[in-house]
DNA sequence: GGCCGTTTCACCCTTTCGTACGATATCCAA
DNA sequence: TTGGATATCGTACGAAAGGGTGAAACGGCC
């Protein structure tokens, strides 16, 4: 359910908007209903204004959601499994995806950067890729990493 | 200006809203002026009316605008100019991203692999990075490359 | 003409990366 | 207890990548 989620930079907008719809209302009622109210039903007429309003704040709704949804980045895990992506393994691709060197990786790791080279070499056949560019690359489209 | 855009998938979804709010219409307007009609002056009612559906009508535009705003990456010239990066430059880069190797760049642009290296060299000066997962991490954030 | 930015290329050297082996240790389930 | 998955580390070698420097060619601009 999208919920009109209220924020405070918002707020002067609806104010906006609110006093430009009241006063609009005013007037279009009070100069319309002197030409329309002889000429249809009052059911009609209200209906019309129901309607035109409704019109009004579809747009109005419209203009008031925000346009940048928050990435709210979520890790597909099931990518992970299929690929058999082990836990070490992502940790080395996170770092890898950060840029981070061999060397750096392993001291963040605390293992030999040679045990680095070989979760990378894992990571890159379980990828399909050749590079480190590479891998960031998949990975991001497969929303392993951010 | 934010336009309500019209899309196909989402003429549906308007039908329906719009079948719902003009039966509430009239059974509302029946209902209600029974009883308001003699209790309020008709200007105060159809401010009523017209307020109410105002806000019916920001409840549809913000639940018809789509959550998911398209992709429509737009490139960052103001960054691609205050770092000074060239359009060849920013073509390697673009390779760069894509995960090609040094020699595949040289091969797609024509140029010779040394030439390249010159370009991500000068690239990397600008983003100040000294390697290319860094950098194409740093163009992202900079909005230079998708 | 002379200057500047851009693009192009070359050479040398060091570092990093990637690949291909093998090896050991642990843990857990069959 | 045997086997598989995981994690660890090593060696060795070739391929990329990166740093530094220099320079030629081109077009625009004053």
């Amino acid at each position: 359910m999208g919920k009109l989620s209220m924020t405070r930079d918002m707020l002067k907008p609806i104010a906006i908007y609110a006093l430009v719809l009241a006063g609009g209302a005013f007037v279009l009622q009070w100069l319309e209903y002197k030409y329309l109210a002889r000429a249809f039903a009052p059911e009609i007429y209200i209906a019309l204004i129901a309607l035109g309003f409704t019109a009004l704040g579809v747009w109005v709704g419209h203009r008031l959601t925000p346009k940048t949804v928050a990435p709210a980045f979520e890790r597909n895990l099931a990518a992970l499994k299929s690929l058999g992506v082990t836990d070490r393994e992502l940790g080395v691709l996170e770092l890898l995806a950060a840029g981070r060197s061999n060397k750096e990786i392993a001291r963040s790791l605390e293992i030999s950067p040679n045990t680095v080279k070989t979760h990378i070499a894992n990571l890159f056949a379980k990828l399909e890729v050749e590079r480190r560019t590479q891998a960031v690359q998949k990975a991001r489209e497969l929303s392993i990493v951010p």
